[in-house]
DNA sequence: CGTTTAAACTTAACATGTTAAGTAATTTCC
DNA sequence: GGAAATTACTTAACATGTTAAGTTTAAACG
C-alpha cells in the first residue's frame, strides 16, 4: 500500500471524527427536541456535575474555548438556564451555577440521553466500549 | 458508580473529541506554517487522492457539510488552489481539481504530515493503533 | 508602595458547523 | 411532452471554532 494510500485511508483524526459523528446522530434528535446545541448541553452537564465552577474551570470540563465559552454562556443566562456569582476576594473570577431552569433541562433530558448511551453501548458491547475508553485515553494524553 | 458519575466520566462524544484534539495539536503547527485550515488541509488531501470530484462526494470523503463546503470552495479557489469544472451533460454538478498551486501545496505539506503521524504512531504503538481503527470504525457503522 | 507582570476573562474578526430555505437543472411519470 | 418530484448545489442566519488583542483585577517584586 502506497504512503498516500495509507494518509487517506487510516487518517486518526478523521476516523475519530468519523465514529464521533456516528454517535453524535443518536443525540442530536434529543438536542434539537429541547432547543439546545450540542456545547449548551455539554456546559449544563459540566455544571450539573460540579455546582459552581469557574469560567476556566468550566472551559476544561467542556473542551470549549473561553470565547466559545464567553458566549454560550451569555445566551445561557439570557435564557435563565445558569446564574453568574462574584467570587470572595477576587473580581476577576466569577462562579457559573445552574439556576432552576438549567436543572429542569438536566432532570427532563439526562434520562433520554442516558437511554440512548444504554443502546449504543448494547450495539456495541461494553468490553469493547471499555477498550475503546482506555485507548482513546491513551491516545488523549 | 452513580449513574451521574458514569454520565460524566464515560462520555463517549467528549472522550472521542479529547482524543482527537490530542491528535490534532501534532498537525496544527504545520497547517498555520502553510497558512491552511484544517477543513482546507481536508478538501487538498481529498482532492489529491481522487482528482475531480463532485462537491456531494467531496463532502462525503471530507466529512463536511455542503454550506461549509461551498465556502471553502469559494476561497480556496480564490487562492487558486483549486479549479471548477463543468460536468458533461448536467449543469447541476461540479467537478472540482487541485490547481497547480494545490497540488504544490500538498506536495509540500505531506512529507510534514506524514512525519508527525510516525510519531504518534511510535507513541501509541502500531498494535494499538490498528485496535484503535478498527473500534473506531465498527462504532462509526 | 508603585511599577511590572500575570491571571481571568471579554471582544474582535474571520472560518466553519448546522438547519432551513432557495435556485436551477434533471428525472419521473402520467 | 409537461407538471411534479428529485438532485446538486448555494444562500441565509445563527452558533461555535480559532487566533490575536483588549480590559480589568491580582500578585510579584524591587
Amino acid at each position: 500500500m502506497s504512503e498516500e494510500l495509507r494518509a487517506y485511508q487510516k487518517n486518526l483524526p478523521m476516523a475519530l471524527l468519523k465514529a464521533r459523528e456516528a454517535v453524535m446522530e443518536h443525540f442530536r434528535p434529543i438536542l434539537r427536541a429541547h432547543n439546545v446545541t450540542e456545547q449548551q448541553w455539554r456546559v449544563i452537564r459540566a455544571l450539573y456535575g460540579h455546582e459552581g465552577l469557574e469560567i476556566t474551570a468550566l472551559s476544561e470540563h467542556t473542551l470549549l474555548l473561553m470565547p466559545s465559552l464567553t458566549r454560550i454562556l451569555k445566551t445561557l443566562e439570557e435564557q435563565k438556564l445558569i446564574k453568574r456569582y462574584s467570587v470572595e476576594g477576587d473580581n476577576r473570577r466569577r462562579l457559573i451555577r445552574l439556576a432552576a431552569g438549567g436543572r429542569d433541562l438536566y432532570d427532563k433530558m439526562a434520562p433520554l440521553s442516558e437511554a440512548e448511551y444504554k443502546k449504543i453501548e448494547a450495539q456495541i458491547g461494553a468490553t469493547k466500549l471499555n477498550v475503546l475508553y482506555a485507548l482513546l485515553s491513551d491516545v488523549a494524553d
